[in-house]
DNA sequence: TGACAATAGTTCTAGGTAGAACTAAAGTGG
DNA sequence: CCACTTTAGTTCTACCTAGAACTATTGTCA
């Protein structure tokens, strides 16, 4: 999404914040491919690694995936038997997602490696400078979800 | 994509950028459908604004969206009238896409006013942190389409 | 000028995406 | 204890997405 130039100046700033996540998706895919599987599969293997399973929504919130794609996501990943579906002891309306054996295997392998790639292509940015990029992307984060509600808010008043 | 956390300080950089991308993303759109377009048809829209129409060749490099994808977004948008193809006069292989009357109409309606909508948002970020914003992503999406270009030279040699 | 490489779009496949409507199971208050 | 609301997942629709394979056209250069 560029949304065009103009003179507004924020504009620019849309522009390199698509680009460069299109950048992290395009690095971050291409290695996670080798290993056989898609970047949200990757995601939830990663957020389910050294845990003892967690729910849909749970894990819909780490790895900021909604509830109607992750059903699809987990049905690919079961399919594959890198996690299973487990109703919940607690709550007979939740499913906890968990690795099996092989899923902790991929785990194990993929997860190291991959953080290591990323790794090699963030080691020409020196701390400093990612940490106030990171500074940066909260603000923006935090101005964008602010005006986002007060959307909403006056919607529902 | 969250890729989890860990102790690799890079990793929160990342759950930072894919956050904000996803709060624009959903602020934006949110506001887009309310004219009757999906992300990407506005972006081919407003991209196509105000000139004489364009290739799909330059249209993908200007919106970030790969030809075979571009090619499904200009078939709905020529669906509901907004563009046309047209075949180049220069070049036997290229199609010119172009906005009709009714998407000039329609560009002259929504570009302002999501522009507007934007800054709104962007209203609460002062300019000097837009600006080192934007050089720290610059720096971000140059590192990482360079440790990509490294890998796939590796590949290929 | 005739083979061959490069380029422009389309098509196909497999998957991700949000959001709305739906079902089932818990909470909650009278 | 029963209606009512909320919450958890699934399903459905419409669309986006990348990338690879394909067709048609154009440029190249021998």
């Amino acid at each position: 999404m560029s949304r065009s130039s103009s003179r507004a100046p924020f504009l620019s700033v849309l522009r390199e914040l698509v680009s460069c996540y299109q950048a992290f998706e395009h690095y971050s895919a291409h290695h996670i491919q080798g290993l056989g599987l898609t970047p949200s599969q990757f995601d939830v293997v990663a957020t389910l690694g050294n845990t003892a399973g967690m729910t849909f929504r749970e894990l819909g919130e780490r790895t900021l995936i909604t509830k109607g794609t992750l059903t699809g996501v987990v049905d690919r990943l079961e399919l594959k038997e890198i996690v299973t579906r487990q109703n919940s002891p607690d709550d007979g309306r939740s499913t906890l997602v968990c690795l099996t054996r092989k899923g902790e295997r991929v785990f194990d392998q993929a997860f190291p490696a991959h953080v290591e790639h990323l790794r090699s292509a963030f080691g020409r940015v020196c701390a400093k400078e990612l940490s106030t990029l990171e500074q940066g992307l909260r603000t923006l984060s935090a101005a964008l979800t602010a005006a986002d509600n007060s959307l909403t808010t006056r919607g529902k008043a």
